[in-house]
DNA sequence: AGATGAAAGGTTATAGAGTAACATAGCGGG
DNA sequence: CCCGCTATGTTACTCTATAACCTTTCATCT
């Protein structure tokens, strides 16, 4: 399987969120924008491992970790922030929230995500991005933003059936 | 623009309703399912025009309609209902529901979402589907359902800014 | 026709997701 | 240092969806 995605192997996903945490700074940097304590704080948590996060989960783990109530309005201002800045994805279907791992390139919204166990992988298709715009402009339509959602079996779930949990390096 | 679908033209959408009811009640004959008078009226308020409908508002039709209250619980089982009959489609980004074109071929749920009048063009695309298939296949992934919502400006509203309300025949 | 059991619908309460409105705190440039 | 802007805190609320339990309807068998 050797277009296994990254999210779908066992890697160092440690280094993985350092990674991302890292280009998220610079990113920030680049545009002016401030990456504060929360923002960075609720970026880590969502990059804990490859599954959505639900913004109700997200403010338990801030409370716990803060050690005080965290309102919703709280963590939903993070959560656009890094929408804005392209710094996470929603999924739709999950009502959740995921890191981007490529938040400088502009694309598009694709996931594959699994029902056994619940990671999302994030496509990197610009020809299928190409193609879903071709066929709205068939129809004289103009494309804003893309959503597509593949719901079904990982390859770790698909082919081992008893052990359905995807596990970090 | 040969290729505008029937959802974007002004057309005789009477006739469309009615289409859609009959074809829902030999398809559930076929099947042996019940399509109770709940879910009809459902189904026909959902096909009121090609604009998604929220729960909830369909709630407060169905109240208005049959002069009394009307409890969430069952709206949503007669969605569930028409969901499993593929009656229906959910459209993720809106949390809403609208009447599916042709329930008896097996499909995907492919969506062109207007921002500016509200349309929900369905798309007959196998050979999307397929692609996407296959890009999941290159991923090891087995895919069991689709959805893609593309967000935009419909060819009406595209063309005309200032008269951005879909109409019926 | 009457009994019966499953499916459908009614009712109450509550969980889960998201936002409005307003108050406070912190930072950045004059 | 002060002013203004941005970020965060707080309260209350809306919208979306489901759990649990009870009653009704309806097809089928006798």
């Amino acid at each position: 399987m050797e277009h296994t995605p990254i999210a779908c192997s066992h890697h160092d996903h440690d280094h993985c969120i350092q990674d991302a945490l890292e280009a998220a700074r610079q990113l920030c940097i680049g545009r002016g924008v401030r990456l504060t304590d929360l923002r960075l704080q609720v970026l880590e948590l969502i990059w804990q491992n490859h599954k959505p996060l639900g913004a109700y989960t997200l403010m338990e783990m801030l409370a716990k970790a803060n050690t005080r109530r965290v309102a919703p309005p709280t963590v939903y201002r993070a959560l656009d922030f890094l929408l804005e800045q392209g710094l996470i994805h929603r999924i739709n279907v999950l009502n959740a929230f995921i890191g981007c791992p490529s938040p400088t390139t502009k694309h598009q919204s694709h996931f594959l995500i699994c029902r056994a166990c619940g990671i999302a992988i994030e496509l990197d298709q610009p020809e299928l991005s190409q193609q879903i715009i071709g066929v709205a402009q068939d129809a004289g339509f103009q494309v804003e933003s893309q959503s597509l959602e593949v719901s079904g079996l990982c390859a770790n779930c698909a082919g081992n059936p008893g052990q359905q949990e995807h596990r970090h390096g």
